[in-house]
RNA sequence: GGUCGCGUAGCUCAGCUGGAUAGAGCAUCUGCCUUCUAAGCAGACGGUCAGAGGUUCGAAUCCUCUCGCGAUCACCA
């Protein structure tokens, strides 16, 4: 900090970076930029300046010159106090909220209620959840929430499907898990569909036609015209499905472990939006074409014209999500922005959006981020619904905590467990790899998901992270003493020195991650330490072996590596076993 | 065709506000279990950072073009 300022006065802009791993050194300062100001050769500079710094600045011992480069050596006692001062602090690297900061909302999982969720949903909720605790990490006030896609001609279908030919099944008699249940029809719908156009075309009809023409579509069709006119029949009917669909989601959100703030039905907002239409159209926000329809035109942002209200004066998409928007800030005062998670395929959409809702002169509009997020694609392509190609979130969860389960048994390490310990620890084990390995990567980028392969367990992932803490556990329980106090000064290993280093960065890849809106970083930030910790751990010598203060000044260190391990899995939704 | 995104080791990914010899894991090969848990550690092998130009002391990183892959361009959601 001193040197900082020191430069920060005499030179605009002075980069430090990390030493790199092959020099000696912690920080380097890169002296070619200063040349311009400075007429010397770097060496030279760099020279000067190291002179100076070590003369000066009780924490630099010394530096060395490499071309442009110089290489600053801070003293062992700079580190040694910095831990000194975080050790007791279990909340080190994130800040308190701050209760006058506006607050976000973040959105994820969206389902439909017309099928079980699968991979693709595991991925947008994981990323939601885990933005989630980030940003509050970060000082913000969060409400996590979800918008339900509960009406709809795709609902209609699986209500169809389950009147016609459910013959009264429930998910009590058929021991199905309700969501399952649902969406058992909804396939159905589609078979029976498919049977009724091959009949019409085998009478004659063209392919197309036959398409609209099928008896069971139109009929889906009045099904979604009498739940819109709010016929008793068919409303008792979608409520008694939708509220199977319900527990069964429940449990699959329980067993990844998210949850939400509040709930959104797009039934109670599909009609939203459309008075604030009028209101763009007074502002001039939009305009109306001669049959009627309202657009807004978006060619001077290089965007085309957008259509935000039917001729016929019904809402579309862009309306509702204009209204929900607005609602959600109506009950939630205190939001100032807004992150929605949704797949790259609504890019366009969310450009859209946030530019109308800025034209409409909200001030939170300012702050709305797309949580845009790549495809999860298997080796055979595109996850269908339809035809069956898509992985199945409860299937994917019981999988992994059986692979869990199988490589425990080989490890043979739990002996000695209950039944009941085991099985939630397999499905800590399991579903950590599962989260690790979707989060790690940058969320804009497609994941090729191969399920023969599963999820490693070694290597860069949740489990090898998970282990590493359960050690660090396992070393506290047997040095159980309550109070430590570290010796006056300790003479630092260089393994000693990389962990402190690593630890020190935590706070700043806290606000990079909310900054990026990305759990990549915190993952993979997690990853170094574990990897630092665990070179570390067997590099310098064993606890039994050293002499008292130095052996509490390594358990300290454990300690802390621990607690930031399980902060930051706490932030990727990752839950930390106590033992493994 | 327009727009947006992606392309880094055999595979999966980091690195991208420009810095030194581009890093991990998996896979292959070598060592290390009388040790605080070997789901680990140490090492070897492996790269025209898709390609070509440009900007500059310096480019995987910034700009332009080309190629490949994907998404999107509905009075659907």
């Amino acid at each position: 900090e001193a040197f900082l300022s020191l430069y920060q006065t005499e030179l605009p802009s002075v980069e430090f970076q990390a030493t790199r791993k092959d020099f000696e050194g912690d920080i380097t300062v890169v002296t070619f930029p200063m040349l311009r100001q400075v007429k010397t050769n770097p060496e030279q500079l760099g020279q000067a300046l190291g002179t100076y710094l070590v003369a000066h600045v009780a924490e630099v011992s010394r530096y060395n010159v490499v071309k442009g480069f110089l290489n600053i050596v801070i003293s062992d006692a700079f580190y040694f106090d910095f831990f000194n001062r975080i050790k007791d602090d279990p909340r080190y690297g994130t800040q308190p909220v701050t209760s006058g900061a506006p607050a976000m909302m973040v959105e994820y999982a969206s389902p439909n209620t017309n099928k079980p969720l699968h991979l693709g949903h595991i991925r947008n909720v994981l990323l939601g959840y885990s933005v989630a605790e980030i940003l509050k990490a970060a000082g913000k006030k969060v409400y996590k929430t979800q918008i339900i896609n509960d009406r709809g001609i795709h609902i209609c279908k699986s209500m169809l499907a389950w009147k016609k030919f459910g013959a009264g099944e429930t998910p009590e008699s058929s021991g199905l898990k309700g969501d399952k249940l649902v969406g058992k029809y909804y396939v159905k719908f589609d078979k029976e569909y498919k049977k009724e156009i091959a009949e019409l075309v085998s009478h004659g009809k063209t392919e197309e036609e036959a398409k609209k023409r099928v008896p069971l579509l139109l009929e889906a069709q009045l099904m979604l015209q009498k739940w819109e006119n709010g016929d008793p029949e068919t409303v008792d009917l979608w409520k008694m499905m939708n509220g199977w669909v319900y527990e069964g989601f429940e449990v699959t959100y329980k067993n990844i472990g998210v949850d939400f703030d509040k709930n959104y039905y797009e039934s109670d907002t599909y009609l939203l939006g459309k008075d604030v239409v009028t209101e763009g159209l007074d502002k001039g926000v939009f305009y109306r074409k001669d049959d009627g329809s309202v657009w807004i035109d978006l060619t001077d942002e290089g965007l085309d014209e957008k259509i935000v209200l039917r001729s016929d004066g019904t809402a579309v998409y862009m309306t509702q999500d204009i209204g929900t928007a607005i609602q959600r800030v109506k009950d939630h005062p205190d939001v100032g922005g807004m992150v929605y998670t949704v797949g790259n395929e609504q890019d366009y959409h969310f450009t859209v959006l946030f530019l109308i809702l800025k034209k409409l002169g909200y001030t939170w509009a300012e702050n709305l981020f797309h949580l845009s997020y790549g495809m999860v694609d298997l080796p055979s392509g595109k996850m269908k619904s339809r035809e069956g190609t898509v992985v199945d979130a409860d299937d994917l969860i019981a999988d992994m905590t059986q692979t869990a389960k199988d490589l425990s048994e080989e490890l043979g390490k739990l002996d000695g467990y209950t039944v009941t310990e085991k099985e939630s620890l397999y499905q800590t084990i399991g579903l950590g790899a599962l989260k690790y390995y979707i989060l790690k990567v940058d969320p804009k980028k497609r994941i090729l998901f191969n399920p023969e392969e599963s999820v490693d367990f070694q290597g860069n992932t949740g489990p090898f992270i998970q282990y590493t803490y359960a050690r660090i556990q396992s070393i506290l329980r047997k040095d159980s003493k309550s109070a430590y106090s570290l010796p006056a000064t300790v003479e630092m290993h260089e393994k000693e020195k990389e962990l402190i280093k690593q630890l020190e960065l935590y706070p700043e890849v806290i606000s990079n991650a909310a900054a990026g809106f990305s759990p990549a970083v915190v993952a993979n930030y997690t990853y170094d330490l574990v990897k630092a910790y665990n070179s570390f751990y067997q590099r310098v010598p064993i606890l039994a072996e050293i002499e008292e203060g130095k052996r509490q000044f390594r358990i300290q260190l454990s300690r802390k590596v621990g607690e930031v391990i399980q902060s930051a899995c706490g932030l990727l939704g990752i839950d930390v076993p106590e033992r493994m």
